[in-house]
DNA sequence: CCGACTCTGACGGCGCGTAAATGTAC
DNA sequence: TGTACATTTACGCGCCGTCAGAGTCG
């Protein structure tokens, strides 16, 4: 029980302070270029440096290379945190790669971006709402075999 | 995005409605023992039966067999129900595996047990009411950016 | 020279999917 | 003899956690 917390932890704090305007904004020219390690930004987003390692694994991130050291740009920073969002809409990394490839693109596939943006965020939401449904249901049978249980321990101590 | 869907689909529908005092019965003896094939549990549940091995691997489920081929009573059948419910808000099998001993030995028990089977339930509730309120976060999370991204792309096209 | 930090493999684990090889029943 | 199911064994995948061993910096 104790496990399901810590499975969901790197993705559920994270994603509730990820302002929506602040991606949708992200193609705008950045002012200073700050740089960032990997222990910052995993710091920062709550994840672990592994996790960083892997995206980069898998083409969604291209960190330069200082001596070795990954340094990453604001747009690298971007990306995880276009990375982060579709991981909590449910995208597979893969799926995400897709959708990141689709960045560089202007016009109607910055359109098409949106527009499946939408509707993983649709499907996303509908996702979730049954699985409230669904806890609330355990949640009542829970609380029926509780009070089930301490009625009996009652007959059985006084 | 098809993947997502797809990745889900066996746990979303099954898991309906499970009414609490059918388990809390479950103990009781069964009228007209009838009994059921895997395949007929996994159309019946919408998950294949190569999970419903696995469950029985991970020690979830006890079949008899039948000249080596499983056979599942109502009460197994009732198990698998609880493992799906168990899946559908998140849980590991091992904690499934948990929450099934639980629910086996709360009729029958001494004192002491019984005192166990509270805290358990006890703590479970509690879990499954925090996740539910870091659903109800994500879920308003996920509605500001739907609706940020759709007004985007009223402003783009129309 | 030390400790803190980083890197690159590589293995482990969950929850199954997906054959492949074999058997049993009609 | 087919075919329609069942069984076990085993490898693979996605997403990392968790070492191990080595390098780099201050």
């Amino acid at each position: 029980m104790a496990g399901a917390a810590t499975r969901k932890r790197a993705v559920a704090s994270p994603v509730a302070r990820l302002a929506a305007q602040e991606v949708l904004q992200a193609s705008t020219p950045e002012p200073a270029e700050r740089l960032y390690g990997v222990t910052e930004l995993c710091r920062e987003f709550g994840i672990s440096a592994r996790a960083i390692r892997f995206y980069e694994d898998k083409g969604l991130l291209r960190p330069q290379r200082v001596n070795g050291t990954r340094v990453y740009s604001p747009r690298d920073r971007v990306r995880l945190k276009l990375i982060l969002r579709g991981k909590a809409i449910g995208s597979s990394l893969a799926e995400i790669k897709q959708y990141l490839d689709l960045y560089g693109d202007h016009g109607e596939g910055r359109v098409r971006q949106l527009q499946f943006t939408l509707e993983r965020t649709d499907a996303a939401i509908a996702e979730l709402e049954q699985k409230r449904a669904h806890i609330d249901a355990t949640l009542a049978e829970l609380r029926l075999i509780n009070e089930s249980v301490r009625r009996q321990l009652v007959a059985r101590k006084g």
